[in-house]
RNA sequence: GCCGGGGUGGUGAAAUCGGUAAACACAGGGGACUUAAAAUCCCCCGGGCUUCGGCCCUUGCGGGUUCAAUUCCCGCCCUCGGCACCA
């Protein structure tokens, strides 16, 4: 007999994979498959380090699924790309002094060695890099599509700035309010940014997480991001130093418009536009000096919310409209421009944020909301946020605050100084990245016409190699230095012009990517209508929960907007999102500063990708991760080994009964899981179905023994092929829908496992046939000695029988 | 602070429509086979007590509901991930 050598046997089937076609498509066979399944997961970012770890379980899990679905006879399309720009590859190249054009290619070879080693089902002629001019000529047609629709704008915006590397940071890069690489504090700069209009459809995008079929905590994850909240908007008329009013209004938008009789004062953000008109003479200095000093601080800082509030008195005043009294208008950087009005109404008596203000400056604290037991003039020790009735609230005193928002808001916009609004946390999008390692933005600057789309003819706008691509001091992208680069004519006009000279955003290439795929041999548009009708939108998409927001959220968003202009035909990209857990090691995140990081080249070397494929999917539920130990790769490396021997010495011959029926429960149970993503829970069926098979040295049946064969085949694909072909089948185990089916009259057992308890307490386990009496299971349970000896001289006040599973006596 | 996971043997974990807690596996111990080793097969493996029949305790902590709670309810603690003054 023959023993099982992984590195021969997976070798052999990745060359006839790859022979053969397995896993690939043609065009043809993409228009006219029939049962398609679009098995989608996260494309990775090609690393110099090559793949880790996490990304080998993330795509074992994900292909694990392709190859089930693909053995119940589905076609299944299972791509695989390369997001490859972005501010870390650019990092790691300056860091390295390598040209990110280099870099990234022999990147993407390593990666594209090890992720065909470890067996997956990509079909490797419909790839994508992002980095490559046929892939953003299509991210910028995308850019240009939403340009003309009025859903791309550019606008001023506040980002972070190192002054010692002279570049524009991520909020992430902002450790303390000092730039991560050099502990330089860093600056606020505004820059003039591209921004796409997904406010616009922050309605939407809530709206239709109700009927998609996703992980719920990446559902609430997106609803918590999108962050609705409904309340009102209202103004506060300005007046003068004689109390007249002057005719401007301050907006504030509140979520408790009913505590308005509590507002004792209003605060607008530094960069509010009203801050100069409101601000007495007298006040001027200060008030400049606090908002130029809110202007310089990094935005990180600007959100701290554990540091104590600052804030300065303009010394105007406003009107209450519900009360009329006058009120004084501060400026404070805990209000923030970009959200609501960038003005508020401050209610310290039940506003956490408000009442602290106002105790470090002395304004009034007034209480408008009464809990149970408190009284209009009960003193507040703090802001009081729960139920209750108003209180010092003209005629709404007396109302419970779950009616009073709505009453008060209806009562405001019949006054006329207020409605009702509803608000979202979510902001446009900044595309923009002054950076070099990315698409270019397809706009020419031009002194006549303003931003011009670049014709769509023209594209790519090719990113010219430039090996000063290191960021400088003016805050623009490398770009702005390649002169002969940026210097274009108006395409209307045909004047001098510029080029747009920043670079879009990574998010956006991995925006669409999952429409490109089925259609990457397309040149002459993004995506061919019918093969995306046939393909789109994802069957199911697996990924991690670090992208349940952004990623997430943006992909929604392009194809709405791609839905609404007539592109495509489907308006959310992914029918079922899964996310996956994280793998870690030693009980602790694997970074190279822990040493833990576990490379995969040497375990697939020694004991060959199928095992640790198994392996990785046996640690732990797949929803959840788990932690890697090196040694328990022998539990599946063994039960491999176990199940190849089994095999490959199986006779003809009738099955044995007893044999034959755990073989149909695990088929049921196997076939029940797999689809959940169950991985770890049904490789633990099948080594327990093998167990029962191999019990006490004895040697299968082939019938007994196939079926595993084939259900063991998405996790170790080498191995399922190899015994498939050794069972005498012609061709690939995935091409046809080889997946057993259980005989539901094979998997009944007719003796039952009965619990007896007395009281509560395991006295003794009876085996009774499965359809017997509820009277002879009780009596059978009653005789046995240990039970007996429980209950006799007590009360027997109950008895209560669960059918094949327990008896319990309530004695007493 | 808020949102979301999670806390079960020496270890990774299973079992949550309430019904035998610890399946499967790793590590460890014992045995069979072998000249030997590997492989394979069999047995033990949460803690304590035991007259070897069993008994008591045990799913982060404290309460509760129930004949019965890892599972449901209330109040805590710890831990991981995300968000962070969102009015």
């Amino acid at each position: 007999m023959d023993g099982y050598v992984p590195s021969a046997v997976e070798q052999k089937w990745q060359r006839l994979w790859e022979a053969r076609g397995t896993n690939t498509y043609t065009r043809e066979e993409l228009e006219n498959a029939e049962d398609p399944f679009y098995n989608l997961m996260m494309f990775p970012y090609p690393s110099a380090e090559g793949l880790h770890v996490g990304n080998i379980y993330a795509f074992t899990g994900a292909d694990v699924h392709g190859r089930y679905q693909r053995l119940r006879g589905k076609t299944v399309f299972e791509p695989m790309g390369f997001d490859a720009f972005g501010i870390h590859s650019e990092n790691f190249a300056l860091k390295i002094g390598t040209h990110p054009m280099d870099l990234i290619p022999s990147n993407v070879k390593n990666f594209t060695r090890q992720l065909r080693r470890i067996g997956g089902m990509f079909d490797w002629e419909h790839s994508v890099d992002t980095t490559d001019p046929s892939y953003y000529k299509w991210t910028q047609w995308i850019f240009l599509q939403f340009f003309k629709a009025g859903l791309a704008e550019r606008k001023e915006a506040p980002v972070n700035w190192c002054p010692s590397c002279m570049t524009v940071l991520a909020n992430e890069q902002v450790i303390g309010g000092e730039c991560e690489r050099c502990a330089t504090p860093v600056e606020q700069r505004r820059i003039a940014q591209w921004f796409f209009r997904i406010t616009d459809y922050a309605q939407r995008l809530l709206d239709n997480l109700d009927h998609i079929d996703w992980s719920d905590t990446t559902l609430k994850a997106q609803k918590n991001w999108i962050g609705r909240s409904t309340g009102a908007q209202l103004h506060f008329p300005v007046v003068n130093k004689d109390g007249a009013e002057t005719g401007t209004k301050i907006e504030v938008y509140t979520t408790r418009p009913d505590t308005v009789f509590g507002a004792t004062y209003v605060v607008l953000s530094p960069e509010h536009p009203l801050v100069e008109s409101v601000t007495d003479a007298r006040r001027r200095p200060p008030v400049y000096a606090y908002v130029d000093t809110a202007s310089k601080k990094d935005l990180v800082a600007r959100q701290k919310t554990d540091k104590t509030k600052t804030g300065v008195s303009t010394g105007g005043f406003c009107r209450n409209p519900a009360t009329g009294e006058l009120i004084p208008i501060w400026v404070a950087d805990y209000v923030l421009m970009d959200y609501g009005t960038g003005a508020i109404m401050a209610v310290p008596g039940h506003d956490t944020r408000d009442f602290e203000f106002a105790e470090q400056f002395d304004l009034p604290i007034l209480r408008v909301v009464a809990a149970a037991g408190d009284n209009a003039d009960t003193p507040l020790e703090e802001a009081y946020v729960g139920p209750g009735r108003l209180v010092n609230s003209g005629d709404f005193t007396g109302m419970d605050v779950a009616e009073s928002v709505e009453a008060v808001t209806d009562w405001v916009s019949g006054q006329g100084w207020g409605d009702g609004k509803i608000n979202f946390r979510l902001h446009d999008w900044c595309i923009s990245r002054q950076r070099y390692w990315g698409p270019p933005i397809p706009i020419v600057h031009c002194e006549a016409c303003g931003p011009v789309a670049v014709p769509e003819a023209d594209l790519p706008v090719v990113l010219p190699r430039v090996e000063d691509f290191k960021p400088d001091d003016s805050g623009v992208s490398p770009l702005a230095r390649a002169e002969e680069w940026y210097r274009t004519t108006c395409p209307e006009c045909s004047a001098e012009a510029r080029r747009e000279t920043d670079v879009s955003d990574t998010f956006l290439d991995s925006g669409w990517y999952f429409i490109r795929y089925p259609s990457s041999d397309f040149d002459d548009k993004p995506f061919d209508s019918a093969i995306t009708k046939n393909w789109l939108p994802v069957n199911t998409y697996i990924g991690g929960n670090e992208h349940a927001v952004l990623h997430l959220l943006y992909s929604r968003f392009i194809t709405m907007v791609l839905k609404d202009l007539g592109h495509i035909d489907f308006e959310e990209p992914y029918d079922v999102f899964r996310a996956h857990g994280l793998i870690i090691a030693d009980g602790a995140k694997m970074s190279k500063s822990k040493g833990n990081v576990i490379v995969p080249d040497p375990i697939i070397e020694e004991f060959g990708a199928d095992t640790f494929r198994t392996y990785l999917m046996f640690l732990g539920p797949f929803g959840e991760g788990g932690d890697y130990r090196p040694q328990g790769i022998q539990g599946p490396f063994g039960f491999l080994h176990r199940l190849w021997d089994t095999s490959v010495s199986a006779g003809q011959g009738e099955p044995d009964p007893d044999v034959e029926r755990k073989v149909h429960q695990t088929i049921r149970q196997v076939t029940d899981q797999l689809p959940a993503l169950g991985y770890n829970t049904a490789i633990a069926a099948m080594m327990e179905c093998l167990n029962v098979i191999r019990s006490g040295g004895r040697s299968a049946v082939r019938a007994e023994i196939e079926p595993l064969v084939v259900m063991i085949a998405p996790f170790a694909p080498h191995m399922a092929e190899e015994l498939w072909e050794r069972f005498g089948h012609e061709g690939s185990v995935f091409d046809g829908a080889n997946w057993p089916e259980f005989d539901a009259s094979k998997v009944v057992e007719s003796m039952a496992k009965v619990a007896v308890q007395v009281n509560g307490k395991l006295r003794a386990t009876i085996s009774v046939p499965k359809d017997a009496l509820e009277a002879d299971v009780i009596a059978t349970a009653r005789a046995e000695d240990n039970v007996a000896r429980h209950i006799e001289d007590k009360d027997e006040r109950r008895v209560i029988h669960v059918p094949g599973r327990l008896v319990n006596f309530v004695v007493g």
